[in-house]
RNA sequence: GGCGCUAUAGCCAAGUGGUAAGGCAGAGGUCUGCAAAACCUCGAUUCCCCGGUUCAAAUCCGGGUGGCGCCUCCA
């Protein structure tokens, strides 16, 4: 397949290093907070990409860090430790904290069917891995000691900047207000590898170390995290596009420091989901959450659908308008599969591998989700048979984890059972499967209505349960009816 | 200020030199007492602007303009 390399600018042929396994590294959340929907995007079109290896065929190794420490508003000697800050805010140690928002972020990706991965491991589990790359950086003299900190050494390197082509000097410190520059670094980009020297009296997780009690910088722990579950060469390194640098940059120049060869071959980045007025955050109007999302009454696999109409390296703008555009979409798509017959003829294997081959190349296509989407279209257009369209949908769905097939199944058996019922007798069925005896009262008066031609009488009776909040829709011999 | 990404119909969006996919919304029609659903038909002489290369450019090159991101924790 051809995958975009943030490395080398260029769409590139993807070859792992071992044709048995994949090794790929995702950046986990930092679990001070819920993640918010455009965090998700992320993992969603890291899902397919994982899913999409192993539909090509790969064996697939996957590590996730959870980031439960050290993790400062900034990288100077200044700022809060935003697990600290949740805890405090939310009157739990900061242990709680990681564990509760550890697993509301699994649980919003169990909802957005996104697989959890192979190995999950949290940053403080690994501390002893930080301190024996830390230790060989300081021998090879790739990091120094400086005002109670170990800093990495950029002027060691022969080249730092990967992902865009900055000028040191260029670089604007401290823009932010109450980010000071620290001037224990001897390089504008040197970064800590290890604090002691905090200035939070309160810091609640500290570790000893051979340059005394302190905590891991950011950069280190997804480098410490890989090798530990990965070994020296990885294959493909994941994150959001705000990560490459200096995040991603950094943990390339103590990594290849520290192993002395290249480590990483292929950076996948993922852009932004924005608002009218930018990119989606925290801190910065509504928090959307799956959870705000299902309150509202969207089916988080709605949201999913929505991204996979995009490509992972263009900016999506998220509103409401677009998407309701996806729920509508996704609704008349899963109508359609509803209406396919899983009785009708016989697998068509030629049409089968005619239409798989379709969705494979569009994915092969750098994930592009957005015409493997029109792979399902496809299907629902082609001259076959039902039962083989059902087939490449299921099929199609092991990587687009849509559950299609599923939620077809569901609306099919519903539309029978409302039909049968209605066979039998005039029935008044609620959609959420809901008792209502005034509902049913007045559908029961409309019908009445409706056989002594008294139309006018019938749209009454319709305008009243629509002042009501409930919308009905005729069905043959009956009334089907949800709130609205 | 520097660096990077991006710009296609009302909206989302494909397209990587050969004459603009697909989806949503909208319009007309068929069918329904009327609706809804379903089905059929319809949409960019043109791809932000200006130059250039080419038989041929949305696609390549140069120069603008707008949007977004990063440089500070963020997916």
């Amino acid at each position: 397949m051809k995958l975009y390399n943030s490395a080398t600018r260029t769409r590139e042929d993807f070859v792992p290093n071992s044709p048995d396994i994949v090794k790929m590294y995702t950046c986990g959340p930092t679990v001070y907070h819920f993640a918010h929907i455009g965090n998700l995007r992320s993992y969603i079109m890291e899902d397919i990409l994982e899913k999409y290896l192993r539909y090509a065929g790969y064996n697939v190794k996957r590590v996730m860090n959870i980031t439960d420490v050290g993790h400062l508003t900034s990288d100077a000697d200044e700022g809060e430790d935003k697990m600290l800050k949740g805890a405090k805010r939310e009157n739990k140690t900061v242990m709680d904290i990681a564990r509760f928002y550890t697993d509301a972020f699994f649980a919003d990706c169990a909802k957005l069917n996104i697989k959890r991965p192979d190995v999950v491991e949290p940053a403080t589990e690994c501390i002893d891995e930080y301190i024996k790359i830390i230790s060989k950086l300081m021998e090879t003299g790739h990091a120094y000691f400086a005002g109670g900190n170990v800093y990495f050494d950029t002027s060691k390197l022969e080249k730092y900047y990967i992902f865009n082509d900055h000028d040191e000097e260029d670089l604007a410190v401290g823009v932010r207000e109450g980010v000071e520059e620290d001037t224990n670094k001897r390089n504008k980009n040197d970064f800590v590898l290890w604090f002691t020297k905090s200035k939070f009296e309160d810091q609640a997780l500290k570790w000893d170390s051979p340059w005394g009690v302190g905590y891991p910088g950011w950069h280190i722990e997804c480098s410490g995290i890989s090798m530990k579950h990965l070994g020296e060469d990885l294959d493909i390194h994941c994150g959001g596009i705000d990560n490459a640098f200096p995040h991603h940059t950094n943990e390339i120049a103590q990594s290849e420091s520290y192993l002395g060869h290249k480590w990483c071959n292929y950076w996948m980045h993922v852009h932004h989901l924005n608002t009218n007025d930018g990119k989606m955050s925290k801190s910065k109007g509504e928090f959307l959450t799956v959870s705000l999302l299902e309150e509202k009454g969207y089916d988080p696999l709605v949201y999913r659908f929505f991204c996979l109409q995009s490509h992972y390296r263009k900016a999506l703008v998220f509103s409401w308008e677009n998407l309701d555009n996806a729920v509508a979409a996704f609704g008349k798509l899963i109508a359609k599969i509803a209406a396919l017959d899983p009785k009708a003829g016989e697998l068509d294997e030629t049409a089968f591998s005619a239409m798989k081959e379709k969705f494979s190349a569009a994915l092969d296509n750098d994930l592009n989700t957005s015409l493997a989407v029109t792979a399902v279209y496809d299907v629902l257009k082609a001259k076959t048979t039902d039962v083989t369209k059902l087939a490449a949908l299921a099929d199609f769905d092991k990587v687009l984890s849509l559950n299609l097939v599923e939620k077809a199944a569901v609306k099919r058996e519903a539309d029978a059972k409302a039909k049968a019922a209605a066979a039998a007798s005039f029935a008044v069925i609620s959609e959420a499967g809901e008792e209502n005896a005034e509902v049913e009262a007045l559908c029961l008066a409309r019908r009445d209505a409706k056989k002594a031609k008294d139309f006018a009488e019938a749209d009454r009776i319709r305008d009243q349960l629509k002042a009501m909040g409930i919308e009905i829709t005729d069905i043959p011999n009956g009334v089907k009816w949800n709130r609205v």
